[in-house]
DNA sequence: CAGAATCCTATTAGATACTG
DNA sequence: CAGTATCTAATAGGATTCTG
């Protein structure tokens, strides 16, 4: 369903897998988890702690879409009182300096962005009602 | 409503505003956008032929969203037939070399990462029915 | 040409309850 | 503990129609 799955129009757009891939590890939730298992490994209860704002149905869904795509690795534990422990790979590690990268972009130009929102905001207010 | 707008659990995800900056830089067509407008000026309609799996309203949406965060820049040329070109701007630019860099990776670990679905989902068909 | 407005559907995600 | 299952609310996105 996920791969191959051109929804119409994408015979053209040879980026396709490439967007795909995008949202599905850099998707909402995502990067908070690879932050986490990038410091330490953590079990399914720690990453809810650790993510307080995730629900536990998504975090399921992302744990399982990162697995999939072999960013992170989902080891049973004990069968007892049942453990899971969530780590990330060697593949999800190569995933962290272009991260970065783009979080450092981010640092350094949410504030141009935050005023550039507020004066198309205002802009916006001016001619309110009609214009544009 | 989009900035500073915390809804629920969110007051201890001190990345949010990065989170939704992310989701608006790098969401489904802005990269495409970018990747034209990188090369030269264009209008609403080039881009709609450039980008033929967008609809006219996202389009729409997505030039709304990168000219409010100061990434593209909207130019009314003649009022006549109305002529609109959209440009990238200054700050815009400087999203290129990070968003190259993340492209770039998923060009390289793309087939590691096709390798892993497979392997996923034949452990997935493996224990059918039940497990897990 | 460059959209705005409207309608409608499909996918997402939250809340809630339950289980091996 | 580590989920699964279900229901529902919100949202995104496509198709279509209309306009300065």
């Amino acid at each position: 369903m996920t791969d191959t799955a051109p929804h119409r129009g994408d015979r053209f757009d040879i980026a396709a897998p490439h967007r795909e891939l995008l949202d599905q590890v850099l998707d909402k939730w995502s990067l908070a988890v690879l932050n986490e298992l990038c410091e330490r490994p953590a079990r399914f209860s720690e990453l809810r702690r650790a993510i307080p704002a995730v629900t536990q149905k998504s975090l399921t869904a992302t744990l399982r879409r990162l697995e999939r795509n072999g960013i992170v690795e989902r080891v049973v534990l004990g069968t007892r009182p049942v453990a899971v422990e969530y780590r990330i790979t060697a593949l999800g590690k190569t995933l962290r300096p272009p991260v970065d990268i783009i979080l450092n972009w981010i640092e350094a130009y949410l504030p141009s962005i935050e005023d550039a929102r507020r004066r198309f905001d205002e802009a916006m207010d001016d001619e309110d009602g009609f214009g544009r």
